[in-house]
DNA sequence: CGCGTTTGACCTGCGC
DNA sequence: GCGCAGGTCAAACGCG
């Protein structure tokens, strides 16, 4: 399919739901994630929605589609369908909201708009979750088989369904390794910053799988970004990496056709792992906790008279 | 013809 | 309560 993009930071939104007062997260490579209650309709509710903020270089995502758009929408698996366009105060660039067209009636939606303070980046923030399975016929590289992923605790809050599940499964048939890191960390256990990184945990991260497996090798450089080198695991977290471990090596023996920097990576990154539990080093500085490759991620009158846009 | 995008209008939440 | 700003709707339009 078309070229993917790189999910290059995520950051956790407040409830306020602001990325606009918070596209500023270092240029490392992170994975936010936002836990909180979904209300009712999500027009309604602006506060209170599980949202996640992914931070994409532009260039993947003028890669993919673009036409002339400063905020085209990454290209994930999933069928997005934009729905609306709005200026947003102070920043430049108007953000776009999609939804998920793969289904009809599936609440997913995203938000794209180009990160004010650098413009290279494309903020994605996405919300609710996919309610049906992954949308095969835009998957490429279709692996029928695979175990689940290994029983991560279901998450503490909604949980998985099966058709998410086999989503992820489908999408950690991808290869690519990514990068998650969870921000502000401080602010949960160290279960729940795993359980939110899941799958399951209001499902968004099945979506994001949805990308994750339309990344190319070149996310590779993203991956071994300092942030990446310096990880330290924490044991509870080790137990999860590790016990993913083996499902990564009959994924990798899948993946013969792999470009050689991401399996390099994920070597790699392997050993570092390894070492840090050899030297159970404590982790999870103040920026949090982050998976590897997305097998790891599932740990994973007004206004136009205003807005004229 | 179906699907996606554009865009003006409307709705809702939130801060003051 | 009011105004602002974000989010969504839906008609019109374009494209394959």
């Amino acid at each position: 399919m078309e070229v993917g993009f790189h999910p290059f930071t995520l950051h956790q939104e407040d409830n306020q739901n602001s990325p606009e007062n918070s596209d500023e997260p270092p240029p490392s490579t992170l994975f936010y994630d936002t836990k909180a209650t979904s209300t009712s309709s999500p027009k309604r509710s602006r506060r209170g929605t599980h949202k996640r903020v992914v931070q994409v270089p532009i260039k993947d995502v003028e890669g993919s589609r673009l036409k002339g758009e400063t905020n085209a929408p990454p290209s994930d698996s999933w069928a997005w369908r934009k729905y609306g366009q709005k200026p947003i105060k102070g920043s430049p660039y108007p953000r776009g909201y999609y939804r998920c067209s793969s289904s009809k009636g599936c609440p997913a939606r995203k938000q794209v708009e180009r990160s004010r303070t650098d413009p290279t980046m494309v903020m994605v923030t996405y919300s609710c979750e996919h309610n049906h399975p992954w949308p095969a016929s835009r998957n490429h590289n279709h692996h029928p088989h695979h175990n689940p992923p290994p029983a991560s605790p279901p998450s503490a809050s909604t949980p998985t369904t099966e058709a998410e599940t086999s989503i992820t499964d489908d999408q950690l048939e991808e290869e690519t390794p990514i990068l998650i890191t969870q921000s502000e960390p401080d602010q949960l256990e160290p279960e729940q910053k795993f359980s939110s990184l899941e799958v399951g945990s209001c499902g968004p991260f099945s979506d994001q799988y949805g990308w994750f497996s339309d990344l190319d090798s070149t996310s590779s450089t993203m991956l071994e970004s300092p942030l990446m080198a310096r990880d330290v695991v924490e044991d509870s977290d080790m137990a999860m990496i590790f016990s993913i471990r083996e499902d990564e090596e009959s994924f990798f023996a899948d993946l013969g056709e792999l470009p050689e920097c991401t399996t390099v990576f994920r070597r790699r990154e392997i050993e570092r792992v390894e070492e840090h539990r050899r030297n159970l080093a404590p982790w999870c500085g103040s920026t949090g906790c982050f998976c590897k490759t997305p097998r790891f991620a599932y740990s994973a009158a007004k206004d136009t008279k205003r807005s004229n846009f």
